[in-house]
RNA sequence: GCCCGGGUAGCUCAGUGGCAGAGCAGCUCACUCGUAAUGAGCAGGUCAGGGGUUCAAAUCCCCUCUCGGGCUCCA
């Protein structure tokens, strides 16, 4: 055998470094000394470690702990699950099992749904396979052989079938089928018998003992290629982590987020509840999530009034013709509540506001000197969200929008959506949201029978919007098929502290309503014209909204949102008097103060306040009382004693008037 | 809407066919206290609702409602 060699090149983020190498070496020989290393970017493409080398590559460590790593680790993981689930219910059929956020999942097509008991079964095989130590193999088949292997999985044979054509394979699927060959890899045991294969694109660990630690989380069910009309898997979600202390370390995490969970949140600080006597989907607001929702309500109406805004009012129902001239009946109905017969017409309750805006754009002539001519109000209206989707105050049936509509020239629509969007953002800022980013919905234009109005206007529409998002410099995703009926729209999309989005903001652009209801505005030169109409809802629905901002603060609100401000503490009973007198004074600031009178002790008192998470404790004893004071708590713990009782006044008033947490 | 899992006191939960339970919250009484739970007592339930099996059902079966997780959907 000749001892020849060749030269390759690693490459890592600050070096490159050229090495000799004989023949017949493959990658993970270069990285013998590094554990964490456990696939390698060899000329661009993500290999195994057991890539045979050719000369002249140039190869990437990928660690198991970057991003890539994780995912291999994860994808592997979903390998080793999908092979238990296979040892354990050997009818199993095998869906696809790619690597997601955090995790991965693995679909499969069972007689009997999983139970959570199953988890535990699964996650012991998965435990002994891991230890059995299998080598993941590569291998390249013909499509021929691949049909011929895998005869006994549909699923897989249907991938088989779409290779090449990813777009169509839905999501995930990738994974199995997105490389240019077919490839299979075979788990192979220590004794050179293969235990398990799979149809995958890979690349894999090196084996299963390279797995360090993992969980399962839940199961699900989940439609095969995510199109409902499709049969039902079963879902199994797990996660894999490169050390059980990143485990704990994301377990951890998951608790944390459940602790400020809005519903949950919503209940202990006595905000808000959904109680079955009134429906599903329809909240009640408790006089503490009364004040918050009040607070938002008076100061967005105030910005509104100063943004050139017109405050309109309009009723919850009309008779349903209103919906056949704006075109909610056919293209909404299903989203709207049935209608009620009365006095012969037909009523329903409105799930948007736009049509009753439009009447009273329409109730007298208009002129160009009066556009812009913006209306808005809080609209309540009611959509008949499925039952499976309902979620707390995020996805409700019945919810109150911030909605404005602005009839604007065709000419001015440019400037009025970024005048919207400007607006919307100062919003969100005001209220400590500062993490979100832009999505641009438009049509999809295979599902023409969705949409209203020519290709040409939609065009027009989508350019004005798309133009002004990208001007934004904000980060903007494209979400094809998402607009309205009527329009394209720009919205934002807000993440909540633990990282979930949610769509907030809305701003679309429409020119078919205004056609639909014939509004018109007489032009300079005296020919009518038809205006342009832009929807926006600025907090989108005040429900969700302070959904998001109840788990944004995680219930601990800045002063000015707090249902109560002040929590006054006495230290006994005596110093009771001297708190109220201060209340009087805070209250007539308009700042929210409750005393605690009850016989409990004084540490109970403050850890009530702690657990109601209120922003100043006013705590008053004879030391206090002595100095004209009070001393202050904060809900960090912090405290600041003695403070002269005006100079406690105003800066609290300071801190609320500022907007600021504290 | 679909799949799975839940629903026991206001809240969190125990209770696998044989008398309905605990902690917290609530109420009463005592204590008047300087930084995250004072003590004692009392009250609180159509075990989601309806139907069935059984001598006997919170417990087993069926239907409905509802909540949770996920999927689909999401102006």
């Amino acid at each position: 055998m000749e001892n020849e060699s060749f030269v390759v090149t690693i490459r890592s983020d600050e070096s490159s470094t050229s090495v000799e190498v004989s023949v017949g070496t493959k990658a993970f020989e270069l990285f013998k000394e590094r554990s964490e290393v456990i696939a390698a970017r060899i000329d661009g493409e993500l290999r195994d470690l057991s890539h045979l080398l050719t000369g002249g590559e140039v190869i990437e460590p990928i660690t198991i702990s970057s991003r890539d790593g994780l995912n291999i680790l994860r994808h592997s993981t979903a390998h080793v699950l999908a092979q238990a689930v296979q040892e354990l219910f050997p009818a199993a059929k095998l869906g696809i099992g790619p690597p997601i956020e955090d995790g991965f999942y693995y679909d499969f097509d069972v007689e009997t749904p999983f139970v959570p008991e199953d988890l535990e079964k699964l996650e012991t095989k998965m435990r002994q396979i891991i230890k059995r130590n299998q080598r993941f193999s590569r291998r390249v088949v013909a499509d021929e052989d691949a049909y011929g292997q895998f005869k006994n999985e549909p699923y897989k044979m249907e991938l088989i079938g779409l290779k090449g054509s990813s777009s169509q394979v839905g999501e995930g699927a990738d994974m199995e089928v997105g490389g240019s060959e077919l490839t299979v890899y075979d788990n192979i045991e220590r004794d050179g018998s293969v235990a398990w294969y799979d149809l995958c694109r890979g690349p894999h660990l090196p084996t299963t003992n390279r797995i360090p630690a993992f969980k399962l989380m839940r199961t699900a069910a989940a439609y095969w290629r995510g199109d409902q009309h499709n049969k039902q898997l079963q879902r199994v979600y797990g996660t894999a982590w490169p050390t059980k202390e990143e485990l704990a370390t994301h377990l951890d995490r998951i608790e944390q987020a459940e602790l400020r969970d809005h519903r949950r949140l919503g209940r202990e600080l006595d905000l808000y509840s959904f109680p079955d006597e009134i429906g599903s989907g329809l909240a009640i607001f408790h006089p503490k999530g009364g004040v918050i929702k009040r607070v938002m309500e008076d100061y967005v109406r105030q910005r509104h009034i100063e943004e050139g805004f017109l405050y309109v009012g309009t009723p919850h129902v009309t008779k349903e013709e209103l919906f056949h001239t704006s075109g909610h009946l056919p293209y909404y109905s299903e989203t709207m509540f049935p209608p009620m017969e009365f006095e012969g017409s037909k009523y329903r309750v409105k799930p948007m506001n736009c049509p009753m805006h439009n009447l009273i754009y329409k109730s007298r002539a208009r002129s160009y000197r009066e556009l812009p001519l913006r209306f808005f109000e809080f609209g309540s209206i009611y959509r008949n969200e499925k039952s499976g989707v309902i979620h707390g105050l995020t996805r409700v049936r019945g919810m109150t929008q911030d909605d404005s509509h602005s009839y604007v020239t065709p000419e001015q629509a440019g400037e009025e959506v970024t005048h919207l969007l400007n607006f919307v953002l100062s919003l969100l800022s005001d209220f400590g949201l500062n993490d979100y980013y832009l999505e641009m919905s438009t049509r999809d234009d295979s599902k023409k029978d969705k949409f209203i109005g020519t290709d040409e206007d939609w065009r027009t529409a989508e350019s004005v919007l798309a133009k002004i998002a990208e001007d934004s410099g904000l980060t903007l995703v494209a979400d094809p098929g998402g607009a309205a009926f009527y329009g394209p729209k720009i919205s934002v999309q807000a993440r909540d502290a633990i990282g979930r989005t949610w769509q907030m903001s809305t701003i679309q652009y429409d020119f078919n309503q205004p056609a639909r209801f014939g509004l018109e505005y007489q032009a300079a030169d005296g020919t009518r014209k038809q205006p342009v109409m832009i929807h926006s809802a600025k907090f989108g629905s005040i429900e969700r909204f302070m959904g998001v901002l109840v788990e944004h603060y995680a219930g601990a609100f800045p002063p000015w949102l707090a249902p109560v401000q002040v929590q006054g503490i006495p230290v006994a009973d005596r110093h009771v008097d001297y708190l109220y007198e201060i209340a009087r004074t805070l209250t007539k600031s308009g700042i929210r103060i409750e005393i605690d009178e009850s016989d409990d002790r004084m540490q109970k008192k403050i850890r009530n306040a702690q657990l109601a998470k209120v922003p100043y404790m006013m705590i008053v004893g004879d030391q206090d009382i002595e100095a004209n004071a009070v001393s202050i708590r904060y809900r960090d713990g912090r405290q600041e004693n003695s403070i002269p009782i005006a100079e406690a006044i105003s800066m609290i008033q300071r801190a609320i008037d500022a907007r600021e947490q504290v």
